[in-house]
DNA sequence: CTACCAATGAAAATGAATTTCACTGGATCG
DNA sequence: CGATCCAGTGAAATTCATTTTCATTGGTAG
């Protein structure tokens, strides 16, 4: 199922010569997909029979689905192990950019407690009125995002980006408010004080920032994800489209959770929408 | 190369047997991934030899490349042939959001027309002052994530989602003001009067839009994206995630303009950030 | 009507992948 | 310290998938 992290060998269960296989295989993908197993062998300096072991305690049927996996693999996930090197020309800088953007999702995907996702959303789902807070530019957009996915669905929802007006919020939460905050680094001292005073309250809150910070600490569901950083600072950091698409899952959980309310809601934002606009149908909720 | 495109057999070049064997790779990816020539051709109810031939006129090497290209080509742009089936479990949805999301990406990085990104970096780069404009949610995210990108830079600019404001600063503007319009759909109507209103005042314009739509003629340069949509109203575009990746090249186009003036104003904001939080350096610019 | 050609499958041939088996070197146990 | 075992490995044999060859069919053009 998950190549790449056999081929990474976490766990150390490859031989030295499988290790070496391992290797030569991230390295070079593309040869190994368009190789037979005696080319493959022969480049990496092994015996056609250890590259069949190596697929198999790879967890691949043999080599030809090893090769399949591989291909599958390779347009997400590899390019982690490739040392960042400075681009320039629009195509790198596009080409790096999409390529960062598709391991985010991929790593997100592989790394979100959906358990905990389903938790969020009932306790959203049930909320009388959601309060979510985020900010300095990237949370701020993610809570504006939840913000624009739950109004749809019949939510009441405000979100905020302003640490006193959070902090006034909190101090004035009625039971029935649920609290979404989000902090990329989990270090977000605004909105820890906010997460502290509203346990204090008891007034339940659902955080998504990185495992055992400050925030997730102070926070009562914790909707963990963990990105590694790049070094470019000229670069936003990709994060953004791991936390975009958990919100996406989130909201779309929670229009699940009671799909009637939401089909009820969605359907009069769109006929509204069609009655003010051209009357074409096609037509996005949101432009 | 596109073996995407050849199984859609637009040309009509394949044999009835050889069709009904593209539409079954279609319809069956991971079957066929996953079989012998042998099973695939009982499957499909031709001969073995026919399936060879068929993978030779695809332009692939034979039936084990053929399935290595089919599996590359299943994770991308595969999926928006299936009929989209509701789902329900997490499961379901994480991985269909996922998926959307990556294809998306995928598409924005075949149709991106980097010449007019480079084009639009210089514009941005060079202006007095930038006024982005977008409204619904949607591409009010995607100008605020401009915002968020490029003050960061040194640019001047200032994103507005209110379109009596918008057509007020539209009137105001002077030369030397640059304006980005964002408008997923292109029939943002407001977006539409205020560039028709800066073409006569001889105001450059730069859009993010569908081709062709009246936001795009009526705009000075067009960075066109084209996004096929979904029919799960319960599901967000994954439109977004286009239009943020677009941006994203957008700015590090615009910060590689002039390196050296987007180097200190990031390095300014990260000192300040540095100072006024735990002193941690690993931090983010922006949470 | 005949000859040709494209499409197809059966069978043979090829060649790739896997299994078997034997060897090696290092670890473990008495 | 030596005997034994075991994991790791490659050579050779085997199996099996893929491809090629060739014959057949059905349709089409002359």
């Amino acid at each position: 199922m998950d190549l790449f992290h056999a081929l990474s060998d976490e766990g150390g269960r490859l031989s030295s010569l499988e290790a070496k296989l391992a290797q030569f295989a991230l390295e070079n993908v593309d040869f190994v997909v368009n190789s037979s197993i005696i080319e493959l062998a022969e480049r990496a300096g092994v015996s056609p029979p250890t590259v069949t072991r190596f697929c198999r305690r790879l967890g691949c049927q043999g080599y030809s689905d090893f090769k399949v996996q591989l291909a599958k693999m390779a347009y997400i996930g590899l390019r982690y192990l490739k040392p960042e090197a400075p681009t320039a020309t629009a195509e790198e800088v596009a080409h790096d950019i999409i390529s960062k953007a598709q391991n985010a999702l991929f790593e997100v995907h592989r790394q979100l407690d959906l358990a905990v996702i389903e938790k969020a959303a009932q306790m959203l789902r049930a909320a009388d009125f959601i309060q979510a807070f985020g900010a300095s530019g990237n949370s701020a957009m993610i809570v504006n995002e939840l913000h624009n996915r739950l109004f749809r669905l019949g939510c009441h929802i405000n979100a905020s980006n302003d640490h006193n007006m959070n902090l006034m919020i909190s101090a004035a939460a009625q039971p029935g408010t649920v609290i979404f905050g989000s902090s990329y680094t989990g270090r977000d001292m605004g909105l820890v004080h906010c997460l502290e005073l509203l346990r204090q309250r008891a007034i339940p809150t659902i955080v998504m920032t990185q495992n055992g910070s400050p925030v997730a600490t102070a926070a009562d569901l914790v909707i963990a994800i963990e990105m590694p950083e790049g070094k470019n600072i000229f670069r936003p950091t990709s994060t953004r489209y791991a936390y975009l698409a958990a919100i996406d899952i989130l909201a779309n959980m929670v229009a699940y959770a009671d799909r009637n309310r939401a089909f009820k809601s969605l359907r009069s934002i769109k006929e509204e929408l069609v009655r003010n606009r051209d009357g074409d149908d096609r037509q996005l909720l949101g432009d």
